[in-house]
DNA sequence: ACAAATTTTTAGACAAAACTAAAAAATATT
DNA sequence: AATATTTTTTAGTTTTGTCTAAAAATTTGT
């Protein structure tokens, strides 16, 4: 006898930072650490966990964390899917620039239709990543997992290929382009500067100095 | 001095329904009237009016129906270019059936982003009309009104061509489909039958007889 | 014109999702 | 181990949008 669960907006804002925290603290997320997120208080989250508790889509002990249950990740891998491929969309056939699409796509996430989001991931070319570099999932939640490092955490004089941020927040987008650096754009650290962290790197052959924060937020492979 | 008013989904769909009714009532839209096309209640549209009216968005007096101010009227038409340029991509795009779209439309419609209709509405070619024939207002809420009348009213022996539905639910659009009447068909009404107002019409040179309803519920010019 | 029927509004209640303030549990400090 | 701090939960409100039931206004019928 299965039950239809239907999820609101809110929780599956909910789930979806429980997702993404979780690949943080596997062992359980914090009641703070999405309230944070969730820019909520800590009282708000509580009662919306037993909610979803009863929902079956996450398991939630009192003052122990919060883990997803199987159908949760599913739910959650699902909103990520639908996230990635609308700003694979926005970017790829509208022309927006990587920097405006998450707001977007933070609406256009919630549209209810599998049909839809299979239609558009045909659409797209079934695109494997996102703008900024993120694996999109597929129709049965899988998908690819391949080792990126921080620049931060990169060996000297050794060409690495940019392929995702950490922070995609505006300002860094922009910061990007205006250096132009760009997913796929060819790397190599030529020095470290061990008092400020910072680094000096080529980057497809313009040399220029990055900050700790900025190494910080880069992935590369 | 602006104030920025901002406006729920449910007000939206409040706004968008007057909307619709206002075409055929512009005298006053009945409280009765918006609730059974919401299917919610009197009383519910009650409160809702007194809402909008604190808005702007309609002038409302009670017991005398309600009608749009300038400003609503301007934002149901931006909801109805958001749902039928939506419904445009999904047809011409994502490669839906016309009978498939109006659902996920009206979820779609909600996308608060200018910029993002604005950029959909330029990927599409700036269409004039949705796939059931309805003109799509432009940036401006300026639209194609063009001379249109229902096949019932239409004259014998006269040429005409299938411009539009009036109902747009599933089944009626199947019906269409399955008697291969599109939007563009050459239809010329050869006998009225008296009886029961059914015609005999030709429909790219298929002969066929159309019942009263569906007579009732295309439009042809 | 007046009674009957219908429509609309008011009043009071409820569910969802948030909040504040205070209590309880867990963790950290000395 | 006892105390202090932080985190989490509970209890009680608020807001939005809905509902039911009853009252008020309008419209209809004779």
């Amino acid at each position: 006898m299965f039950k239809i669960i239907t999820v609101t907006i809110s929780e599956e804002n909910y789930i979806k930072v429980i997702y993404h925290l979780s690949l943080v603290s596997p062992k359980g997320v914090n009641t703070n650490a999405i309230a944070g997120m969730l820019k909520t208080k800590a009282s708000s989250v509580t009662d919306m966990l037993k909610k979803l508790s009863d929902k079956a889509l996450v398991s939630y002990q009192k003052y122990q964390g919060v883990t997803l249950t199987d159908q949760g990740i599913l739910c959650a891998k699902m909103i990520v899917r639908n996230h990635r491929l609308w700003e694979v969309f926005l970017v790829e056939k509208l022309d927006f620039s990587w920097d405006e699409v998450h707001e977007i796509a933070e609406e256009l996430e919630h549209i209810k239709s599998k049909k839809l989001i299979n239609k558009l991931d045909a659409f797209l070319g079934f695109p494997s990543f996102d703008p900024h570099g993120d694996p999109i999932p597929n129709e049965k939640g899988e998908m690819v997992k391949f080792d990126k490092l921080l620049l931060s955490d990169a060996l000297l004089n050794k060409e690495y290929l940019c392929v995702g941020v950490k922070n995609s927040s505006v300002a860094f987008l922009q910061y990007l382009d205006k250096q132009k650096i760009a997913l796929g754009s060819r790397i190599l650290i030529k020095e470290k500067e061990s008092f400020d962290d910072s680094l000096c790197v080529e980057i497809d052959s313009i040399v220029l100095t990055l900050s700790q924060k900025i190494a910080n937020n880069l992935y590369v492979k």
